[in-house]
RNA sequence: GCCGAUGUAGCUCAGCUGGUAGAGCAACUGAUUCGUAAUCAGUAGGUCCCCGGUUCAAAUCCGGGCAUCGGCUCCA
């Protein structure tokens, strides 16, 4: 019997029924079957040694596509374990998926594995990787599946068969050579193909991702089609460690965290609260043109209005308090009590609404040390925080403005976000209707906005469902930065009001947002965003002075005293050094411009600046410098 | 909090199996007065993370803490 299939091109052509997938690639472009890792027949995706036995279309995953890279990756995982068992007799298989730049693999065995195994897995792997073992695929029943992974020992193989839903019937295993594991696939057609892999980090990790199981041992990895891609991918991450924002804030002396003042605590230096202040100070601006009111709360305020808010139940573990005068104070972990008495202050009309109040505001929140990372998660930070309320009718354009005002925040420093919808967590307050209309208006506003969206279950915050943006540090590690929250609990809780039109009473709606998140966290991620190459009207320093030699410095005072007077953050670096030695300098500094001062310049009455870039802008007056940095700070360039 | 690794001069790192510490860069001083990414010479700098133990003797071995790094869980 012939079968018709149709190949990528809509070429199609004719077969024996019992052609496997490889034998069709082979006969319609020979080429194609050496890249090729697995297939797609009618968009399902198989191995290459897939048999056809009806018409279907048959796409090819090739291993430069992100999905044949995937299907490669996985299937070092497998050849990974499998070298693990052969080193390590007894340690047991759990998951081992692809992910964005590489794989893993979970293990559980008695011994902690240590860096200096990875030459043993590695050298293992490789012999594997010769041995050209085929992949071979098997569907079995499911009792049959779990009495082979039984007999290996293989709990966690066996205790992920029996969860899986009633109806199916089947599952299927992967064997290379004399391992096998339980595994949907597709597989490349032999470990041959694993030619340029590394094994990067070893970490621990919770069966399931639930920290009430056992932690398991993961060995994290790399591999690519060839060596180059690899060698390609390493030095990135390299280049990435270079522009870690923790590397970045010592060279550059913008932050410190000091073991004396306390883990999790950030102390900044001029040049990091000048970047600060320069950010805060733009957000305020940006606030005040968006109609919001700018306000501040007390940093402690007592215990008794965190029960109220529910803080107290729900997020207590996170939270600090102090006795002052015999009485228990919390200390804000969130902005929005004092912004909720600020409204009760007096009665509200529908006129006033919606009612936003700003507050760049200091929180302290109790995080378990080893989640502590740089400016990126600490124990003390300033949101630049906002509350809106208003009534239940005005929430969509709300919500449509603030998505505004973070694409176009995220505009200015050039920043590319993702969009998450978390919904209601187990732990959370306020009744189901509540929750599933401030969910919709979330939802909606996105689907009006024709913003893309994850929808995230189960992430939202104890008091309503939220959506967060979140933006990728130097190692692609995602940080959330801003985020909308809708509440209906408490405005309830509070008992706030409004007198609407009709004279009576009513409860107005509240959103809490961040644009930029944490001033702390945000600063992080732009420095490295930056690589601590701030544009010119963030830079702490915008210029500098370079001296050819020391008879210039007077003239060098007086145009030191010029930028001052306009506003120009300039430094001085009149050592007595070679002038290549403070370019050099300034250069590691990452300052935008370095105005080099010789005969020349002092005759003219000009300076000579140098870009960070090395391009010379050539003989200019001050004025004209002058000009030329403000105009860069309009423009936010440079 | 959990798993693993690490903690030596301001920074990056040596210091083998126990015999009380070194290099480069930075800093400081002097000489040099120099034109677009490192001038030369000299000087100084350390409770070897902290506390306890073993030992004649601990940076080194053991125990406990703290912190950092890579993850997990959690999160702005």
């Amino acid at each position: 019997m012939n079968i018709n299939i149709v190949f990528p091109d809509k070429q199609q052509k004719a077969f024996e029924a019992g052609v496997s997938v490889a034998q069709a690639i082979a006969q319609w472009r020979n080429e194609a079957l050496s890249s090729a890792v697995a297939a797609k027949v009618d968009s399902v995706p198989v191995d290459l040694s897939f048999v056809l036995t009806r018409d279907a279309a048959l796409d090819v995953i090739d291993v430069s596509s992100r999905e044949g890279l995937n299907v490669l990756r996985h299937s070092i995982a497998h050849v990974m374990a499998h070298a693990v068992q052969d080193v390590f007799p007894g340690a047991k298989v759990t998951i081992g998926p692809s992910i964005e730049d590489g794989f893993y693999y979970d293990f559980d065995y008695a011994e902690p594995f240590e860096l200096d195994d990875f030459a043993k897995i590695e050298k293992r792997m490789k012999k594997i990787a010769a041995a050209d073992y085929p992949f071979i695929r098997e569907v079995l029943p499911r009792a049959a599946a779990v009495d082979i992974f039984s007999a290996r020992g293989e709990d966690y193989k066996v205790e992920l068969i029996n969860d899986l839903p009633a109806d199916v019937t089947e599952v299927s295993l992967y064997k290379d050579g004399d391992y096998v594991d339980l595994c949907r696939g597709p597989h490349i057609p032999s470990t041959a193909k694993v030619k340029a892999f590394k094994l990067l980090s070893l970490a621990g990790a919770y069966w399931r991702g639930d920290e009430r199981n056992k932690m398991l041992q993961r060995i994290y990895g790399t591999g690519f089609a060839d060596e180059a891609a690899l060698a390609e991918h390493l030095a990135l991450i390299e280049e990435a460690k270079k522009r870690d924002h923790r590397r970045l804030g010592r060279e550059l002396d913008l932050f410190s965290i000091s073991d004396e003042a306390g883990a999790g605590l950030v102390i900044f230096h001029p040049k990091g609260m000048m970047l600060r202040y320069l950010i805060e100070d733009w957000e305020r601006k940006e606030h005040l043109k968006r109609g919001y009111d700018m306000v501040m709360g007390p940093q402690i305020l007592k215990v008794d209005l965190w029960k109220k808010s529910g803080h107290f139940d729900h997020y207590r573990e996170n939270m600090y308090f102090t006795e002052v005068d015999e009485q228990t104070y919390g200390i804000k972990p969130m902005n929005c009590l004092a912004h909720m008495l600020i409204y009760k202050s007096k009665i509200r009309s529908y006129r006033d609404l919606p009612l936003r109040y700003f507050e760049l505001g200091t929180v302290h929140r109790h995080e378990k040390t080893g989640v502590l990372h740089g400016l990126l998660r600490v124990r003390q930070f300033t949101q630049d925080d906002a509350h809106i309320l208003c009534m239940p009718e005005q929430l969509n354009a709300e919500i449509r403005a603030i998505a505004d005002f973070v694409n176009y925040a995220m505009g200015v420093f050039g920043f590319e976000y993702e969009v998450e919808l978390s919904t209601r967590p187990v732990h959370s307050i306020g009744s189901d209707a509540d929750w599933e209309l401030a969910t919709c208006a979330l939802e909606g506003a996105l689907k009006d906005n024709a913003i893309p969206y994850e929808v995230n279950e189960g992430d939202g915050a104890f008091y309503g469902p939220k959506i967060d943006f979140k933006l990728k540090d130097a190692l692609k590690r995602k940080w959330q930065c801003a985020t909308i929250q809708c509440d209906f609990t408490l405005p309830e809780r509070f008992d706030l009001n409004y007198i609407g039109p009709d004279g009576e009473k009513h409860r107005p709606v509240m959103l809490h947002r961040v644009i930029l998140g944490a001033i702390e966290r945000f600063m992080g991620v732009l420095i490295e965003h930056y690589a601590g190459a701030f544009p010119v009207w963030l830079a702490p320093t915008q210029c500098i002075l370079l001296t050819v030699t020391d008879k210039h410095i007077p003239y060098a005072e007086t145009v030191y005293s010029a930028l001052i007077d306009a506003g120009i953050r300039c430094e001085k670096f009149f050592d007595n050094e070679k002038l290549g030695y403070k370019i050099r300098q300034a250069q590691m500094q990452k300052i935008p411009y370095m105005l080099v001062i010789g005969d020349k310049e002092m005759e003219a009455a000009t300076i000579a600046p140098r870009a960070r870039d090395g391009s010379n802008l050539g003989a200019l007056t001050v004025e004209q410098f002058i000009a030329l940095v403000r105009e860069m700070c309009e423009k936010k360039k440079g």
